[in-house]
DNA sequence: TTGCTTGCAAATGATTTGCACTGCT
DNA sequence: AGCAGTGCAAATCATTTGCAAGCAA
């Protein structure tokens, strides 16, 4: 059992929830992913836990904060560990294969982009939370 | 009939389409929103088509280059004129109420930001097209 | 007339939910 | 025993498509 395993136990407890065998076999999956996965790549990681079971478990990790679903292009959803667990970081989307992959921004734009987005946000009267970058093109594979 | 228009229909010809009743309000609908819109807000926009026909002929818009479908958070879909008509721009993104308001970064921090994203991209062997970036947080109604 | 467009209703595909059953505790 | 978790099948919701009728070149 990892350290990962701890915090998302603690999560998972802080929620009434238990950290049953089909969400350690969720976590480990999203784990060794590089990048937000399907339901169907998760069930090629997975010993076919049944579609219904996946979804429900995916939402109540996501309700206890351990997972983050974002959508893609057109496509379904995909879902990935939630950023506190494994760092901020932004995708690579490919046009192509529709393909999602994990990609970190050097820290001093990233600050830059921060600052800027938040003057912004505030001249529209914006809460600003978060921001989301994509970095949409061809991959490697599809060139 | 404006200058948009005569893009519009220069596109749709180039796709052997016609610049139909139908698809000169989904236009317009389009042109006076402040950001992508639903199907049901396009509904509202417009004098009730029917939603197969809105659906059918944003395809065909889209097909032609003369409008961009995009996805939000969960949701369903939504649409925008293409950013070669209106212009790059960002999405500010409320979490409460699910608005997109369409908003521009400063071409000093765009410029930065393309260079650095080129860098990364090319790193990873992936050929970018082209960058997406919203500002998820909450608009001045919900705050 | 010929073919694109329309509008309805039925089909699709991802996701959610009802319900009976299993297995912890 | 009691309650959360499972798995199947049916329901839901956005979106797509088949088809018959309308309209424009």
């Amino acid at each position: 059992m990892s350290e990962l395993d701890d915090v998302v136990l603690a999560r998972l407890v802080a929620s009434d929830q238990r950290y049953t065998p089909a969400r350690r076999a969720l976590v480990a999956a999203l784990r060794c992913a590089g990048g937000p996965v399907s339901i169907q790549e998760i069930q090629g990681l997975t010993d076919d836990l049944p579609q219904s079971s996946i979804y429900r478990n995916l939402s109540v990790l996501e309700a206890a904060g351990v997972v983050t679903r974002i959508v893609g292009n057109y496509e379904f959803g995909r879902f990935e560990l939630a950023e506190d667990l494994i760092g901020h970081h932004h995708h690579l989307l490919c046009e192509e294969c529709g393909a999602m992959l994990d990609v970190t921004v050097p820290p001093a734009i990233e600050r830059q982009l921060d600052e800027a987005l938040e003057k912004l946000a505030k001249r529209s009267g914006f809460t600003l939370h978060h921001h989301r970058l994509d970095l949409v093109g061809r991959c490697a594979q599809c060139k």
